[in-house]
DNA sequence: CTAGATGCAAACTCTTTGCATTGCC
DNA sequence: GGCAATGCAAAGAGTTTGCATCTAG
């Protein structure tokens, strides 16, 4: 199995990543890490955050422009409370889902295996 | 305001949606339509698309790999049950959801407005 | 006839890849 | 020292745009 070195790269993006608990995109990852790092290139966020990915540390998501963008988060299933004013992401556990199935999907002729959520509102903060 | 011409190519885009009620890329949707008219271009299929979201006729949704698919639905707000098998799409009605809210977001401090879900599973055909 | 739609090709944006060089362990 | 990671530049993929031509109304 293949050794993962600590880079300073990757110890940056991870803990930028933890501070800001916000979805960034690989683009925005680099600028705020370029001033430190003036010889950082965009193709190395982009692997440390195909890195992370793989190994359950961040989520990722679709901006509409197509763009995408990354959240550290649990690896546990779960979804994420997303706020519209400052961009905070808590995760919301779904163990209610179980029993909402029926009745969410009722009169469907439906069997369901997986199912994909997010809400949007405000946090705590921006209440 | 703008007039709308009702083209072939339109009519095109439309009815094939319409009889598919599963999520095809622009680049899907310029192939199957390519022999019926050889001189389709990929880019009216993606203004076609543009217009027919701005008209609500279809919802998109990014696949995995990063590309954007459309499907012909409603434009009232619901969700939608996609089967692992065919691809086809239930519409799913949402009201349920409204009684749920404060059950899924227990013991978050978070204002909910809005949400959004994707079902995954089979649909009646394929169950 | 005329505004709107289309085809074609070029331009753009985001993302991935090849390869020589650098750096972690 | 040796393998993994990085920077850089080039290539890919999907999408958008400019413009001359075509077409529905």
């Amino acid at each position: 199995m293949r050794t993962l070195y600590a880079t300073s790269t990757r110890r940056a993006v991870v803990d930028l990543l933890r501070s800001e608990r916000r979805y960034l995109t690989a683009s925005a990852i680099f600028r705020l890490l370029k001033g430190d790092n003036p010889k950082l290139a965009l193709s190395t966020v982009y692997r440390t955050l195909e890195l992370l990915a793989e190994l359950g540390s961040v989520s990722s998501r679709t901006e509409p422009s197509g763009e995408a963008s990354y959240v550290y988060c649990s690896d546990e299933h779960h979804h994420h409370a997303i706020c519209k004013v400052c961009g905070h992401v808590d995760e919301v556990d779904c163990d209610a889902m179980e029993q909402f199935k029926s009745a969410l999907l009722t009169g469907q002729s439906f069997v369901l295996d997986d199912h994909s959520i997010e809400f949007y509102g405000r946090c705590a903060r921006c209440r």
